[in-house]
DNA sequence: TTCCAATATCGTAATCATTCCTAAAGACGA
DNA sequence: TCGTCTTTAGGAATGATTACGATATTGGAA
């Protein structure tokens, strides 16, 4: 535990960065989530060691980390900006229905690599694959709208209560 | 001209939708541009037809559109939200740093199809690769940064000006 | 063709995540 | 120890997105 204080300390200052209690505690707390938190999640309990931390601070340094490519975005979001500090190789499901994404592993995505011609728009660090499609629960109730038939006259999607649906 | 029109009515009717004409003109507006706007820049050039088209109803046709997997949401944005309605398949390439999108085509990647273990959490619609990475324009300012030696002391990457750097 | 209920749009106001501000105090690293 | 970077507090501002009430339009039935 000690130690882990330790490693994160480290990778700051191998950033550039001052090894702050705040910035050590923030990191330490999104490698241990493996959701996909948003700023208000992860000051909330970063909190609980820190209490006087500032959501404030918690921007700023999400901000820093996704700058040095410690951590990034996920989500597409349009309410809150969530982020993935999962630093294993994983890919994302996304319902496009409800906007919640899910991790998962595949050893055959792991495996590509960028190709060429993506050399000349920059210098690519990380692949990931992004699936696209109606999450079980969306599913289901697609299928209940129109059981059988192809459609009911009325009642579109209504996408509503978009936040809080995201999970790891 | 006019026939598209009709095509995009049957194809808000085919999804259960009404053709009205702000639909319409959204959605061949959609399918004209190849880069990835916003929902102000879809009203903007919309209302060059449509002058009294309202955002409200921009917003609330590209969220219906996206529910209906017409089209889908891109690069994790922050600020505001970017959409994509390039019906070819084709890549993402997003610049941790900036925050731009690039498209670029890839074969082999084309070929990709969810792996099964993704049925446990919904059913797959499209399958899409995200390569990060620093763009030409960040990296070069990195290297202006810190041409040979480590770290510059201070300036980390003051990520402003996040916006209209997403291009096509 | 005309009518009607369901739905969509308009214009504006409200919402809410995110960022910025200042000053003062604290902490890091050399 | 010193100088500089960071954080805090506590608002306040920003700006994208959405909700609201009134009005207009659509698509199907009479």
């Amino acid at each position: 535990m000690a130690e882990r204080a330790a490693v994160y300390s480290e990778r700051c200052r191998g950033h550039g960065l001052r090894a702050t209690p705040q910035r050590v505690e923030i990191c330490r707390e999104l490698a241990r989530m493996h959701e996909h938190p948003d700023a208000e999640t992860v000051c909330r309990r970063v909190r609980r060691r820190l209490p006087g931390l500032s959501l404030d601070t918690v921007y700023r340094t999400l901000k820093t980390l996704e700058a040095e490519g410690v951590i990034r975005r996920v989500g597409s979001g349009g309410d809150r900006v969530r982020f993935d500090a999962n630093l294993e190789r994983h890919h994302h499901f996304i319902c496009s229905r409800c906007g919640a994404v899910h991790d998962f592993p595949c050893k055959a995505f792991d495996r590509l690599t960028a190709p060429r011609n993506v050399k000349a728009i920059g210098v690519a660090h990380t692949v990931n694959v992004e699936v696209r499609g109606l999450c079980a629960a969306c599913a289901a109730a697609e299928r209940q709208r129109a059981p059988a038939s192809r459609r009911p006259r009325s009642a579109a999607g209504k996408t509503r209560n978009r936040r809080d649906l995201t999970t790891g």
